[in-house]
DNA sequence: ATTAATGTTCAGAA
DNA sequence: TTTCTGAACATTAA
């Protein structure tokens, strides 16, 4: 599910529950018949956790990073399905890691629910984060571009836009839905080389990242039809409701009532558009 | 039975 | 060197 405004929304909703909480242990839960990847195995991971404290929960892109006493880090990347709630997961079968904390708080618990079990949960001695994470892997976050970083890596690239806005080494956090959802704002065609783009073309996407992405965390994200999305508590997300391209193949475009949204496929992955807001050149 | 789904990574080809 | 394609990971629902 996640995304930059999925993952702002569990981090926000973990971060007052788990920060200083002394970690009593970690266990994969008992339905995890085929294990999530765990790296360290958990019989190291329990030995560089226990005991330790969560100093400071933040994100980083689509990834969740927890920095620890010691310096070490876990970071957890949900990938399609994976969520982080403090209770009452969307089932019971598809929990994948428990965190148990020593003393008493409102929960006693961080739960890693992951329904396709693509997710990853990774622990890191200190200073290893950077080159985990750094730049070579993973780029600026979409929150921090300004217009001149947009013109910069725009103009760097004759790969399609939507591709572009999608590679997470070039800008960290965007994903398949507010990729399409941005680019519709902004009235840009996806499959416009970015090289392609004036600088009148490059403001509107460098505002509707920002306003796409700052509204839908607001939103608390987007939660789908299959429900899988929610809150840290479980709760849905809001933002489906202002989709205005994404999974609307066939129907009217909400903006400008003419154009007939259109579906295509770039990288592997579903691209939506309004065929009249949306045009290949302006 | 087939397809597609909010992600990432790798191998191999153009 | 850059860019693109396909496959893999695993699960479910239409």
């Amino acid at each position: 599910m996640p995304e930059l405004p999925e993952v702002e929304t569990m981090v926000r909703g973990i971060r007052s529950h788990v920060i200083d909480r002394v970690i009593e242990n970690i266990v994969m839960c008992p339905n995890d018949f085929k294990p999530i990847s765990v790296v360290p195995r958990l019989p190291q991971l329990r030995k560089k956790l226990i005991g330790h404290r969560f100093v400071e929960v933040r994100r980083l892109g689509k990834r969740i990073v927890f920095d620890l006493s010691d310096q070490s880090n876990l970071v957890i990347e949900p990938r399609m399905t994976g969520l982080m709630v403090l209770s009452d997961p969307p089932d019971v079968n598809h929990l994948r890691i428990q965190i148990s904390f020593r003393s008493s708080g409102n929960f006693d618990s961080l739960w890693f629910w992951d329904r396709r079990g693509l997710g990853t949960v990774t622990w890191l001695e200190p200073g290893r984060l950077q080159e985990k994470l750094g730049s070579r892997s993973l780029g600026p976050d979409a929150l921090d571009f300004d217009v001149e970083r947009w013109i910069e890596c725009c103009g760097m690239t004759s790969r399609e836009i939507k591709v572009l806005l999608l590679d997470q080494k070039t800008v960290a956090g965007i994903g398949n839905i507010y990729a399409s959802e941005i680019l519709h704002r902004a009235g840009i065609h996806p499959s416009r080389p970015a090289n392609s783009l004036n600088s009148n073309s490059i403001d509107k996407i460098a505002a509707a990242v920002r306003s796409v992405l700052l509204k839908a965390i607001e939103c608390e994200g987007s939660t789908l039809g299959d429900g899988t999305y929610r809150n840290a508590l479980n709760q849905n997300g809001s933002y489906q409701n202002e989709h205005r391209v994404y999974l609307r193949e066939g129907q009217n475009c909400l903006s400008c009532h003419k154009g007939e949204i259109k579906r295509i496929v770039q990288a592997q992955r579903s691209t939506f558009f309004c065929s009249n807001c949306q045009k290949e050149r302006k």
